[in-house]
DNA sequence: ACTTCATTTCATTTTGAATTGAAGTGTCCG
DNA sequence: CGGACACTTCAATTCAAAATGAAATGAAGT
């Protein structure tokens, strides 16, 4: 069996070997990936570039992980964005090459801030602006009703003041 | 425009303004419960039954959310299985009403041990393999590679400790 | 035993997000 | 300019998860 099917970097050999176990890191962080509500792509891509000493060009993720153009591009993008990559343009070179940043900072922030955090705040608005409307229903019900709905109201702020918590923890 | 197009549970009238606020919060609640990798229908019925002060049955449930009874059976069953709601076989009746438990700690609970917990536990268990595989690979790429899988392990060890702390902030 | 009605089950359908891939854009170099 | 190449875009496709609804189950009452 030729174990150099896959061109890699130029590394000269035994790529077989490293490859498979960047494949497998592929899939590990494709899994927690969505685990966390992200394609699992993005995941992909990161978990290749982890476990890859050398920086890699987007046509070398293309052909490592068996992905779309279409997909690795965007999912470069989004990773880049999230501060989780960092792009290195070399000196004359006409592809830009791409290396993982091995915080875990930049997932957790993202995380938080762009998932959490604003979706939290989008239904603590709801529930208040619920809140005013109680004063047209029966009497009965509306006690009862405006009871409950502070008790919602309560779980948003404890989380409001529980999830910078968390960043501070996991990410500092 | 009549009023009363639905039957409400016999509580008379000016349902309707009940009903609107009822079918908001279940809405609010279908978007937290996506937002945490669960079916929405699993949070409108936990909403519904957050905003009712009367238990509802199966079919109340069905008709005020616009939902099919395969649905709604799955999701009552999910939501009692996590503690989330509890059923109330009364007496000589037939139907089983539901009411919906106030307490954060069940969400907290099913979310950290069944969604989060046994997947981070898994992933770390799939990088520690992959450690050992690392002897099997030219020396170069050998070393970086053990610094940063040893970085993923702590990445999972931090996190094994940190979520039951959660737990007990938001849950106790 | 038979009817009724609440509930469950599960094969099918729907829906929506992720992915594809080919056409488009832009850039570098001769 | 022109052609090669790296990358982006986006309409169409795929695919998995969720929802449907009709048939099966089963518990009460007669």
């Amino acid at each position: 069996m030729n174990p150099s099917v896959i061109a890699n970097t130029g590394v000269s050999e035994t790529g077989a070997s490293l490859l498979s176990i960047q494949r497998e890191m592929a899939s590990v962080f494709a899994e927690i990936a969505d685990l966390f509500g992200n394609p699992s792509s993005l995941g992909a891509i990161y978990g290749l570039l982890f476990a890859s000493p050398e920086p890699l060009s987007m046509e070398e993720i293309v052909e490592r992980l068996g992905i779309s153009t279409g997909t690795a591009s965007q999912g470069l993008r989004r990773l880049a964005e999230m501060q989780a990559i960092l792009p290195k343009k070399e000196d004359g070179e006409r592809v830009t090459r791409y290396v993982a940043k091995l915080e875990l900072r930049p997932f957790v922030a993202m995380f938080l801030e762009q998932q959490l955090l604003p979706k939290i705040g989008h239904s603590a608005e709801r529930i208040e602006t619920l809140k005013q409307k109680l004063s047209s229903i029966p009497k009965d019900s509306r006690e009862e009703l405006g009871i409950r709905m502070e008790r919602a109201s309560k779980w948003h702020r404890r989380a409001k003041t529980f999830l910078p918590l968390v960043r501070k923890f996991l990410g500092g």
